[in-house]
DNA sequence: GCATAATACAAGTAATTACTTACATAATAC
DNA sequence: GTATTATGTAAGTAATTACTTGTATTATGC
């Protein structure tokens, strides 16, 4: 297991039925990771999941980073595109108002999407360095930035960039520790709630 | 690998020696957790680093599982020790002045600690349930209501427990993401005034 | 000083890991 | 239809894993 990360497709399906095995490969990736957790799945397992060779699966990736890289590559797309949507919506809305619909998007998500499978990529989201994911939060960040200068005249922040990094991080941190750890007796709103009194604090 | 926490020695040492064996295994998971992390760490080389042969390792501890909640134990105490320190000197201060000295002495605890290690226990420290990890958590925010109760008439807080969850868990993950990723322009010091001016604002 | 218990180690084991080699089948090109 | 390329598989490999068995050495009780 070479544990350097490599990026690419060592060759591309040009026939549907191998862009088929590698759909069914990364579906099974996803399910094995989402049952046995990031360190029980294996290529071995994932290659029996999809009914396929382990020899068709490194055919294709060249190493077990670049699966799970794929896999991961995948679910940001998807979360993105999600994002995108609402990110417009948000125009000329309020502190209070993004927060909320932003926390309770994100909530949304994650118990639609089933938890495992979300956890250990947000996982790794949140204390590694994975250069895709880094990307995604660097596009969020600047997503909430371009919000907030519009109305940078109402707020009280000395440095905009410092306070959406400080404000990101804790909205973030709160959401994924209520899913993943939920105490049991806050709700979701109660926690929503909480986090949009923080903010509006914060910036106005 | 049988993957259920058990949670006692097999068996405790009586002859010095021996406790000196125990002390060296637990030493050495630490290094190596540290030099290659939890996933690198193998109990043969804790053996090979301790200079210990793997068959003593198994002698006290019954599994993996063990060896690493022992060291866990350990790193707990430690920071237990040092916090029960300021948590007595923050006894009127304001929440600016405690929300300053708390995340200033994590700061620096960590830096002298040296990152990989207190980066994989802060990991799990995160986002599991590790039960020892949870109730050293729930220490912590039991002195932050000692502490917060005294001024509550200050406080534009409703809901008390709720608030010291949300702060908690904001400041942590602010903390922690600046010491395991640091964004280069942005010292420590303006992170910790950063956090300041956060919870001055929620709390007061 | 000697029997007994505590501590240590040498040398394994079976299972699992990520990944290959060598060969077969299916699709496409012309 | 046949040559060529893309896609698939059977059956491995060498390395590493967590953990044991059997035996030797050291300390302790008396």
């Amino acid at each position: 297991m070479t544990w350097q990360p490599l990026n690419g497709l060592k060759k591309d399906p040009k026939q549907p039925r191998a862009r088929q095995t590698v759909n069914r490969i990364i579906d099974a990736t996803a399910q094995l990771i989402s049952e046995l957790g990031l360190e029980g799945m294996t290529t071995n397992k994932v290659a029996d999941r999809a009914n396929v060779n382990i020899a068709s699966l490194y055919q294709y990736f060249p190493n077990k980073q670049v699966l799970i890289s794929a896999l991961l590559q995948r679910q940001l797309n998807e979360v993105t595109l999600v994002l995108n949507n609402i990110l417009n919506q948000m125009e000329d809305a309020s502190v209070e108002d993004s927060t909320r619909m932003w926390a309770q998007l994100a909530i949304q998500y994650y118990r639609q999407k089933g938890g495992m499978m979300t956890e250990v990529l947000t996982n790794q989201y949140t204390h590694t360095t994975l250069p895709e994911v880094r990307e995604f939060e660097h596009r969020l960040m600047e997503a909430m930035r371009r919000f907030l200068v519009k109305q940078r005249h109402r707020l009280k922040v000395s440095d905009l960039d410092l306070s959406i990094y400080i404000a990101f991080t804790s909205c973030t941190a709160v959401i994924l520790k209520h899913l993943l750890e939920p105490v049991p007796y806050y709700s979701d709103e109660q926690i929503v709630e909480e986090l949009v009194q923080l903010m509006a604090r914060y910036f106005y």
